[in-house]
DNA sequence: AATGAATGAGTGTTCATTCAT
DNA sequence: CATGAATGAACACTCATTCAT
């Protein structure tokens, strides 16, 4: 339970907690009630913090925004350090998608968000983040059909992995990377 | 409002307006009231025809698997004739995810059933059909590798038009497709 | 399943089973659907024969009462055969009492059709028919001071049934009876 | 309408309120409506204090269990204090149970517990301790075979008083309990 | 005559949100 | 400032009753 006199650590308590609520139960079964418990926090200071249960949500997935933007730099580096070959550069992709979605509950997310996007207008342009970026950094690797290409498999990968729990085929999956790339 | 009088009708009724609704809110969010009211039925007969609300969207999603599979079976045979060349196989393969595309609700539904799924066990046999008839289909027209891969860009191509609620650029997928076919 | 074109059988077999539900789960938990199906007919029989639940279940308790009217003749008769002695007579009230205690469903049926007299204003003649027949015959073997004393612990003994499940001690019965007698 | 900022008083109106609702109506019809209601509270309050509907209802009566055992204790001082001649302990017991009877909602309250104990195992306790402490104290003031006699009297009288809605015939119930208590 | 399909009022319960403290 | 008590709208679901057949 974060103290009541560090409302900084609460409101991050508080993100926190929605970001694992919403990736376990989905957006709408994401509640006050729910979330409270998970951060350890009165059920009050969730709307103390944030006027409605949209707003938390909205600010919780803005926050994984922010998380996945540095994920994506870490990315960016560590395939730029491979860019001499096709094959390394996959290579690490590949090492790089499953290392992602061995964090279920955070694999899981994006694709709530996408989702979520669908039916709440406000969280497109959030959605639409995590879409291009995505795209974009992929795109520098290559250019931007290789990228619009290798950005639409990982999110298909994203996808399967959200109904089947499993991590995907690591050689299937590479093999399937390398062709984009070429 | 299709008549108390016709059974058949009344359950046909039913299970579309359960897809739209499922297509435009999400499963969770889906009510026996947005139901009713969708498809034009007293509330009543929701309950009627389906024990519970997870029954009738059950019901909606499996018989909109069976559409998938028509659909599956078409795409197998519009492909199969233009096998003699990838760029045509390609051509076609993205003409039909865009013909497919071209109706959002039933596109979304895919992705709405596969993040269902991730939360509801019961739902994962029939999201599994989908994800896997899709990979069969692709697999017998070119090898398993390839089926895997062109299966998981398609759903790629379906999380995203969820989210942008725009259809893929044709030329970026069609080259997408054709470099996954060699 | 008794046949549609028995009209009386069908009107005989709903009261049965209206009896048996009742003394089941209670007037307020029996439904159309639960006699129904335990009478084997059609729901629509059952409105169709009494128009409406409260109907059917007056009726099925008016039957009961007349079968207690005819248990209570039975009574009537055993207990005047052994009027020479209060000790045989005694032991031969406590003996009916068992047998009818015995059957579990009939016996809390009484307490039932008490209570559900105290809500419902137009059972309440056949609730009095049950208690003032029981004080009546008992009176005739004795005097109306006797009759009610022991009627009143005849009711206190089926009440306490309902609640135990149990049959009550024969011996002490028969001594409470004994006292009462003198 | 009780203040919403007086806990106490909620729980205690909402107890008052259960309590003369199943007096009235019967467990099975008791609706968090109807206690709302009486109580003068709103809707939510009723599962704001108590979890679930049945909850509240044993709340209720297992608080009336306990004014019961204060009456009952009330009852065996009483009784105690006339204890010299059966004559006077009679005419005692007799006053008590009229008085208590006067209390129309609160004496169908005693035969509503102890039917609904016969469907709902979980009011089984509760109704026992009803039972036997009336016995006991009975017992007491005599041995336990009068007890049983006498508490099974009770018990009859009680069921009639449900019934009827009348009051008992005080000479005749004195005279009753004079003999069993020989 | 007899039925079961159909309906909507009413149920217990959940929970976003408000606001007195 | 922070909280948890409080509320009522909305939910899934049941079932007496109606009525076309």
């Amino acid at each position: 339970m974060t103290s009541a006199r560090d409302p900084e650590g609460r409101r991050r308590a508080l993100l926190e907690a929605t970001v694992e609520v919403v990736a376990e139960v989905g957006v709408a079964r994401t509640t006050h009630r729910a979330i409270a418990a998970r951060a350890g926090v009165p059920l009050g200071a969730t709307t103390y913090y944030f006027p409605t249960l949209n707003d938390l949500i909205a600010a919780a997935l803005d926050q994984a925004g922010t998380t996945w933007d540095a994920d994506l730099k870490r990315w960016e580096s560590e395939l730029r350090a491979a860019q001499k070959s096709v094959g390394e550069l996959a290579g690490v992709l590949t090492q790089l998608i499953l290392e992602y979605l061995a964090d279920q509950p955070r694999a899981r997310l994006e694709c709530e968000l996408y989702l979520a996007a669908g039916h709440t207008p406000e969280l497109r342009p959030l959605a639409m983040r995590w879409l291009l970026g995505l795209r974009a950094v992929l795109s520098r690797l290559s250019d931007p059909g290789t990228g619009y290409a290798l950005a639409t498999l990982v999110d298909g990968v994203f996808l399967q992995a959200a109904v089947t729990g499993e991590a995907p085929p690591a050689d299937g999956l590479q093999n399937a990377i390398e062709r984009l790339f070429n």
